[in-house]
RNA sequence: GGAAAAUUAGCUCAGCUGGUUCAGAGCACCUCGUUUACACCGAGGGGGUCGGGGGUUCGAAUCCCUCAUUUUCCA
């Protein structure tokens, strides 16, 4: 045979996925079909392919593909995000091996590298997602930071600040002195840290020996204490009521205030209070109306007004502070502690609470729809359990900032003048206009008094240097790649908008997904998507993350060269249902292979096959099994699809493929070695295979598009490809055929259990006698027996045959004579051995019926079914009894 | 500290409305097999008192309580 009896992935792959590009299969466009339509979530333009990506991605295109070929108008858009800290980050970096410092150069000419870093490095995330089959429409690829898409950013800013749902106002934020730039408490990781608790020695004033004690882990931030709090339930600190004392090293004078805030057990019942470096002591200090001293630089280094250790970094002055405390003897001690801190996503730099002028949306108001569509079932996390998180999280919300120190981005759109006022406004002329209209609220300047006015005032006013956080694009991303912002009647986004599903990590519930509901329902007045599909994460074997720094992570371009993309997408889905983590192994994705490589053999097989003509079909019942067979697996696999349940699809498809189709069904119509077979059994073999190959395209879109256009399925036009063939669809099922099917299956397993415990060849022809108690009607199945079984000839019997081997199947014996006699004793006791235990089985069946209980309370179906099997164990131990009594 | 989820074979997981589709699948393991599509294969097999303990029920892997362990989210 000239076909390689191994699968070849790479020769195909890159064959395919071409072909279908060049006939623009992904291409979709309104028409009259109903739509299916799922928008990526936008991987991070400086990303490269992760193993979550491969599991996100193949399912997004198992989906796509299955609505495509069910003839749905199918549609994924796919892009990237700007990914501001990121971005930004890497451009930084690049500059300075050009010997470039951002500080140097201008905002312009920063955007101008940032655009060339984008082009040069951006996006080849999405050249890997071909790799592995995505099946994008690649025509309709959008980027966060391109025109359209940030022109919705700023406008739906205008919007939501017109309607007071954007604000401006100090706030204390989470600083990340890396990344220079705020972050939203999302953004932050909290670990639990082993820190030191430093207990510190205030001298009370008007004294020179008495002391207070606080205890802190922030010894550097002293200096920038604004007060002591005692509780005021303290007794212990009754007399230092009113009093007031230095801060050391510096000598600060401040007061001692009460507050119930504090806590009296923990570390002393002192507590420093430091608003500018600490939310809750911020809120102290505004409630007891005390000053700010922020003594942080942006970068985490001490500033001027911290007077001592100016310049070093918070870390270093922590260490030297304690030092100088220690030598001024005002450390009284130090003990070890454990503590949460805060880190940044995206620098891993310990996060510092910084007070900042900030703009912040209000999220309450926009939270209520978007839990009601979650909670009413109009918007189904998939799966459901995830709704918990969700409403806790949406009734709890805290309000979103979403100013970023960057330049990476699309800017503020508020402008100031020189003396602090200031108006939002979508241009810079636009924002002159806003500042007239504030100027003249109760006169109506003239006409040339304004143009002075703007003419004037146009040199001084500047716009916000902060650009938004990144979210604040990807929440419009099923609006905007469909551009309904600007032009919400357009073609497109009437016909694509809402999606479908969207398919993402449980780790941006609320960063994202949570947000897109939001702005769906505020900007279109509709949900965004029907379906959340939460994948879960990809660990290694031993349950951990995979990360960089553990180097656990496969190169996922790497598996797929070394299994096949489609050995690699089954191996993803084959263990990951919704929700659940993955614990991924290699293995998996070597399964897959080995199930391409199955299928491969399989149409090896059926391909070889010389027909001959005089022959008659020998094979209807192994035909008439195999179509309800896969009608049944197909019920099962669309039911599995529409609970999103795609790794029991897959095993479902996987089972009937090789179990059913290659080792039942092959095997009971192949035709001896070399011999010819009939023209019927070939032309329907080749029928199920090519429904076998639309049912598997959407797991293994290229070995099955490679098969498909082989001359074995006759010529196919241009377009006539495995990826738009119709998906199969299901017919009739009989039941009862099918049940008798498996008792077959039971008896060939007998059989080959028969030859196998007496270490008979398979190649020795066995005789079968068959004494029937049932309804089965043998004479349907017996070439298939035969085949199977090896069987050289089957008799119906009326009596048992003594000195056989026997078995039962059903309710039917079975009886295969042998050369040499059969082994008394050993045949006795594995009787003896099945008698009891059907006697065991009868007795816990009786007690049931026996009880008046179970027989008033237990449903109908259910009482008679116990009949049933109560009646069934009967004949079987009178059968049984017969045997034992007949040897 | 608060909340949620999980715990079933060596591993990864199914098991829906409590009841013969109830203890199951795939890997792994053991035995046999090179015979003819495939050793990336075929035939057969062993292996679990369903985390522990209580309860509800005629009946519990399934419902309830409790404890233990693990994970995640929130502070």
């Amino acid at each position: 045979m000239s076909i390689a009896t191994k699968y070849n992935p790479q020769e195909t792959e890159e064959k395919w996925y071409s072909y279908w590009l060049e006939k623009r299969f992904f291409h979709s466009e309104p028409d009259e079909r109903e739509p299916y339509t799922i928008v990526i979530p936008p991987p991070n333009v400086t990303g490269v392919l992760h193993m979550g990506h491969m599991l996100n991605n193949t399912i997004q295109d198992v989906l796509v593909r299955k609505a495509r070929m069910q003839g749905k108008n199918a549609c994924w858009v796919p892009g990237t995000d700007h990914a501001s800290i990121a971005t930004e980050a890497k451009v930084v970096a690049m500059l300075k091996e050009k010997g470039i410092n951002k500080k140097d150069i201008s905002r312009e000419e920063f955007l101008k590298y940032a655009w060339e870093w984008k082009e040069k490095y951006g996006g080849i995330i999405l050249e890997q997602l071909k790799k592995l089959g995505a099946s994008c429409d690649w025509d309709r690829t959008r980027f966060t930071m391109e025109e359209d898409l940030s022109e919705a950013v700023i406008d739906s800013f205008i919007h939501l600040y017109k309607k007071g749902w954007i604000y401006r106002g100090v706030r204390m934020i989470n600083w990340d002195p890396a990344g220079k730039t705020a972050v939203s408490d999302e953004e932050v990781i909290r670990k639990e840290v082993n820190q030191k608790l430093y207990y510190i020695k205030y001298l009370i004033s008007g004294t020179t020996d008495q002391f207070l004690t606080i205890a802190t882990t922030r010894p550097e931030t002293i200096m920038a204490d604004s007060a002591i709090c005692i509780n005021p339930n303290d007794e212990r600190f009754a007399h230092l009521k009113g009093k007031k004392v230095f801060v050391p090293l510096v000598n600060h004078e401040i007061p001692v205030i009460e507050d119930e805030y504090v806590d009296i057990e923990f570390g002393t019942g002192c507590l420093k209070v430091t608003p500018a470096h600490d939310l809750n002591d911020y809120e102290l200090g505004i409630k007891h109306n005390l000053p700010v001293t922020d003594i942080l630089n942006d970068d985490g280094t001490l500033n001027e007004l911290a007077v001592i250790l100016v310049g070093e970094d918070r870390f270093v002055a922590r260490k030297k502070i304690a030092k100088m405390l220690e030598e001024a003897g005002h450390l009284e001690k130090v003990e070890d502690y454990k503590s949460q801190v805060g880190f940044s996503e995206r620098t891993d730099a310990a996060i510092e609470p910084k007070l900042s002028m900030q703009w912040f949306v209000k999220m309450k108001e926009m939270a209520q729809p978007a839990l009601d569509d979650v909670l009413n079932g109009e918007v189904n996390l998939i799966p459901n359990k995830f709704e918990n998180t969700y409403r806790h999280w949406m009734e709890n919300v805290r309000d979103w900032n979403i100013s970023r120190q960057l330049w990476w981005g699309q800017r503020i759109p508020a402008w100031y003048d020189d003396k602090g006022n200031w108006v939002v406004a979508k241009t810079k002329d636009e924002a002159l206009e806003e500042f007239w209209k504030k100027k003249n609220l109760d006169q109506i300047g003239a006409e040339t008094d304004k143009v002075g006015f703007k003419h004037q005032l146009s040199g001084f006013v500047k716009q916000d240097e902060d650009v938004m956080d990144t979210w604040f694009s990807s929440w419009l991303w099923p609006i905007s790649v469909f551009d309904g912002f600007k032009n919400p009647e357009n073609k497109d986004f009437n016909y694509y908008y809402p999606t479908n599903d969207l398919v993402t990590a449980p780790e941006i519930l609320f960063f994202w997904v949570a947000r897109m509901i939001m702005a769906g329902r505020e900007f279109t007045g509709k949900k965004p998507f029907t379906n959340v599909y939460l994948t879960g994460i990809v660990r290694d074997k031993l349950g951990r993350k995979m990360s960089k720094s553990l180097g656990n992570s496969p190169d996922p371009i790497g598996l797929i060269d070394k299994y096949g993309a489609d050995g690699v997408r089954v191996g993803m889905l084959m263990s990951s249902p919704a929700g659940n983590d993955l614990m991924f192994d290699e293995a998996y994705c070597e399964q897959g292979r080995n199930f391409a490589n199955k299928i491969w053999n399989a149409f090896r097989l059926v391909k070889g096959w010389e027909v001959d003509e005089n022959l008659e079909n020998a094979n209807q019942q192994a035909m008439v099994w195999f179509e309800n067979r896969f009608n049944e697996a197909l019920t099962d696999i669309e039911a599995d699809f529409k609970q999103y349940r795609l790794s029991e699809a897959l095993t479902t498809t996987y089972k009937l493929v090789w179990d059913d189709f290659c080792a039942w069904y092959l095997e009971m119509v192949k035709p001896a070695y070399q011999q010819p077979i009939d023209a019927a059994t070939k032309q329907a073999t080749i029928q199920y295979f090519e429904r076998v190959l639309r049912l598997l395209h959407p797991f293994m879109p290229f070995l099955t598009e490679e098969l498909y256009h082989d001359e074995l399925f006759g010529t196919r036009s241009e377009l006539d490809c495995c990826i738009v063939a119709a998906y199969p669809v299901v017919e009739s099922v009989d039941a009862a055929l099918l049940k008798e099917a498996e008792l077959i299956k039971g008896l060939v397993s007998e059989i080959r259990n028969v030859r196998n415990t007496r270490q008979i060849s398979p190649k020795e022809a066995l005789p079968l006698s068959i004494k029937v108690n049932s309804e089965v009607n043998y004479k349907n199945w017996l070439n298939i027996v035969y085949k199977l079984a090896n069987v050289s000839e089957a008799k119906l019997v009326e009596d048992k045959v003594t000195g056989a081997a026997s078995f039962m199947v059903g309710k039917d014996e079975f009886f295969i004579q042998l050369s040499e006699n059969v082994d008394l004793a050993a045949e006795k006791e594995r009787l003896t051995k099945e008698l009891e235990y059907l006697q065991g089985f009868l007795k816990s069946v009786d007690a049931k019926l026996g009880n008046e209980r179970f027989v008033q309370n237990a449903k109908p179906e259910i009482i008679a079914n116990e009949r049933n099997k109560k009646a069934d164990a009967e004949s079987k131990i009178a059968t049984i009894k017969e045997s034992l009594a007949g040897l």
